[in-house]
DNA sequence: CGCGGCTCGTGAAACATTTCACAAATGCAC
DNA sequence: GTGCATTTGTGAAATGTTTCACGAGCCGCG
């Protein structure tokens, strides 16, 4: 059903396919061609046709392709029609942030538990979260069956962080530390580097201003 | 000096390289080889030197680069030899994690104001901002001198509001909305779509389940 | 039913990026 | 100074991604 290896790039683009049919859907509209889909997400029809030509064929020639079965396509090859439990390391502002964010629980993650080191951190509530000591880290991912975890901490503890969250059988990390980790190839790791996207601007704003 | 095009990856690369090789001048190293920095940041020394290798060979033979010489070269390569007034747009939950990020101004972001529509918010204190009604933007763009907003608004006013910034002048936008900004070619955009990232998990971890 | 206007699906071509491999420097030991 | 170990810089090859172009299918209409 899914081929063997399908490009990062590609896949990035399926999710935003589909926040876009969403939009679509909500507007009442029942098909829409490859052309208006790649009109929105700002690619070309080409693109959306070939990404999704990668799991099957699903448009009606001369028509386009129905909303709603698309749309359902789609959470199906993202492993969007389960929900993840997510564990927040790190209880810091940006922590923050992530773990009041509706639009996560909208698309199916759920942030189930919170860590920190901080003992004045450690027993506040967060909504209907309560911060937990990183001490007792292993058992609550354990209790809480978390499959995907977030990195919110400084840089120093974040390897080490990582190392408990592998033996612990965690297999997705989403990283906001600015390091590289380290993990086992099984392990699925995203980076998120906000000053890397700052720096690529500044780049592009030094580079207009020589030509 | 800088060639035609550079690819966005290498850029992003080289703004990598230059956190750790920030982190070698700290540990007192006074010269690296494009294999140390290869392993730090991920990637292959053969890479390392490409990418390098688009805007000339500062490195010694035999020897590998000096550390401040490679690491002053990056932020003149990236831009970063100067400071950026930077406007946060939207003052809200990520807003605040971002205004509050040393990490920022430490690479040469300064966010000199913060606008938002809630009469709640307006006039409100984050440390020495002030949150500004949103309505004066045009007004703060100019006296502030503002080079570079971050979009950090529900997705509904993101259009609109990026339409203001660029007509004031602004040409380099950081967006958190999750909509595609429709944007002068003269406006550099980079968009961030945290749900994404968390989506293109869900998708390896799905894929690895199948097999 | 046959035709015309659309739009998909998909190989092939074009383009972009990464990896390879090796000559050319460099420093150091002796 | 010679030789050796090391590491750069870079064309060329390999690999990966996007764009192109067109056959094929679908709908509606007369
Ligand atoms: N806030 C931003 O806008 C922003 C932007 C770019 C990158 N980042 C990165 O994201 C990460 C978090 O940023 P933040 O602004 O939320 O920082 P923060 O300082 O507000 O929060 C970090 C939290 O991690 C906790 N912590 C430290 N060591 C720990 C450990 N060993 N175990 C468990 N918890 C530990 C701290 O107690 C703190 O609560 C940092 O790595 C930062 O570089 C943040
Ligand atoms: N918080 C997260 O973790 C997270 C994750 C992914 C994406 N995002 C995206 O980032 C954006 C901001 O997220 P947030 O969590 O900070 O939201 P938020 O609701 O906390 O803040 C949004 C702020 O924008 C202000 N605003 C609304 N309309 C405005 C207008 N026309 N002009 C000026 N200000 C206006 C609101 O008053 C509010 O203060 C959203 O688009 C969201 O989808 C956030």
């Amino acid at each position: 059903m899914h081929p063997r290896k399908v490009a990062d790039s590609t896949v990035r683009r399926l999710a935003i396919y589909l926040r876009f049919l969403e939009e679509f859907a909500d507007q009442g509209a029942d098909t829409v061609s490859s052309g208006a889909l790649a009109q929105r997400a700002g690619t070309t029809s080409a693109q959306v046709r070939k990404d999704l030509s990668f799991f099957g064929s699903f448009g009606k020639r001369g028509l386009g392709y129905d909303v709603p079965a698309l749309g359902a396509r789609l959470r199906q090859i993202l492993g969007l029609t389960r929900r993840y439990r997510v564990l927040l390391v790190g209880a810091g502002r940006l922590a923050g942030a992530l773990a009041q964010y509706a639009g996560f629980a909208a698309r199916g993650f759920d942030v189930v538990a919170v860590v920190d080191r901080d003992p004045a951190k450690i027993g506040t509530c967060w909504g209907a979260l309560r911060v937990d000591d990183v001490d007792r880290l292993e058992k609550i991912v354990v209790a809480e069956r978390v499959e995907i975890a977030i990195l919110v901490t400084p840089a120093e503890p974040a390897q080490q962080l990582a190392d408990r969250l592998v033996a612990t059988g965690i297999t997705a990390i989403l990283n906001f530390a600015p390091v590289q980790l380290q993990v086992p190839g099984v392990v699925e790791v995203k980076n998120v580097n906000l000053a890397v996207e700052l720096e690529t601007l500044s780049y592009a704003l030094q580079h207009r201003e020589e030509n």
